[in-house]
DNA sequence: CGACAATGTGTTTCCGAGACACAATTAGAT
DNA sequence: ATCTAATTGTGTCTCGGAAACACATTGTCG
């Protein structure tokens, strides 16, 4: 039994919620894009397998990485049995990537798609749903942002991956009630007015999480 | 490498959420309990293995199957690298069991679980999780109970897997007004005044679910 | 026939979500 | 220097759903 592990990197890069793919160098399947993934090693734990790859192609620093769904269609891999368990990353859109040891890796808009390998077309599809589920009662969200971030920009992520257009008073209120930002004393500017930055506080977030209050939206 | 299916398979029965295992009859863990579950076959979907072993467990009939979550620290299994991929299993409790072929499977309430083989403990408890979550958004509440219940027996089910005492004014208001549940004409009769019998409108749910209206608890 | 146990039924209060408009600030153009 | 265009930033009202809350009714059992 072959068992891989696949991830669907996402990043908010341009605006837009971008995905990193690799070129295929081999049949079957060759030249199409898919989704980066590997084998899982002897001694290796699914996650282990997972970070390791994510490092190989984004390299280290802030990185949220979570399961996503296991795939073991018969005949998802034209050579043979082939099972992959799939999880799905975010990283920072102003992190520089490595784009992978032979630069094969393309961040691609996740609503202008290729066509790709295998069934990675349904797990990508899966990737998005939960990603926008979780975004609506968590705080994953901010780990698409660089560590500093301007209310506006928040706005625009959300509005983003919800693809639908957010209030701008009611989304300002309820980030202020939930106190998980910091205003920081810098402020951004860019073009127009300047906007103040703000950081994210994890440590709040903690709490809000234990006392089960969870995220409006 | 080894892939397996186990299930943690769900049922309300006593008033008590139960949970169907079975006993290890070899080494390792000998003796001990376990969930069930088994090899993934050849050319055998992870969900096609799981329904194959749900079924021998318990039969055929109204059955909710979810995958839950892929294990696969390499120590879980002391024999060598094991990867189990997680499925859970809502079934009334009014169903008989088979008690799987040798009848090692054994009800057993959640509250009151003996020490479990592998890992096993960390899936249940992940189950469980996903158990409350899920009842909070959806109606998967509605496959643990009989065909026909009462709103008292329905209301119990949700104070059960909550944890917690609901209203029961506020509790029936509600139900009445997702409109999911049709009155019948009969009556249980069980010590006391007599309870009308509901059914659950599987129809109803699926347009509340496409207008994207959950479940509020 | 009386006690007990469970069913069944409405109103009020409170809070969060959503709709909604305009003044202030800056860069860049003229 | 002045004007224009783009963007930031700020408060109130309304509505609907959630939660708190008590008592009469019905049937069984002793």
């Amino acid at each position: 039994m072959n068992l891989r592990v696949d991830i669907v990197i996402f990043s908010l890069r341009d605006s837009a919620v971008q995905v990193l793919l690799t070129r295929r160098a081999s049949q079957p399947f060759k030249g199409r894009m898919s989704l980066p993934g590997g084998r899982v090693s002897e001694g290796e734990s699914l996650e282990r397998t997972a970070l390791r790859e994510l490092e190989e192609l984004v390299g280290a620093g802030k990185t949220y990485l979570e399961q996503l769904y296991s795939f073991g269609e018969p005949r998802r891999d034209p050579r043979g049995r082939v099972v992959s368990v799939a999880y799905y990353a975010l990283i920072p859109g102003d992190r520089r990537v490595l784009a992978g040891r032979d630069g094969s890796a393309v961040w691609c808009s996740v609503d202008k798609l290729p066509p790709l390998a295998f069934d990675h077309a349904k797990i990508l599809a899966y990737a998005r749903d939960r990603l926008r589920n979780k975004l609506e009662y968590t705080t994953v969200g901010f780990q698409l942002l660089p560590r500093r971030f301007t209310l506006s920009e928040l706005q625009r992520l959300y509005e983003t991956i919800l693809g639908k257009k957010l209030d701008k008073r009611n989304f300002r209120k309820k980030m202020g009630l939930l106190g998980i930002l910091r205003p920081l004393r810098d402020w951004r500017h860019t073009g127009r007015k300047p906007a103040r930055l703000y950081a994210f506080i994890p440590k709040r977030f903690e709490k809000l999480k234990d006392k089960g209050i969870l995220f409006p939206f």
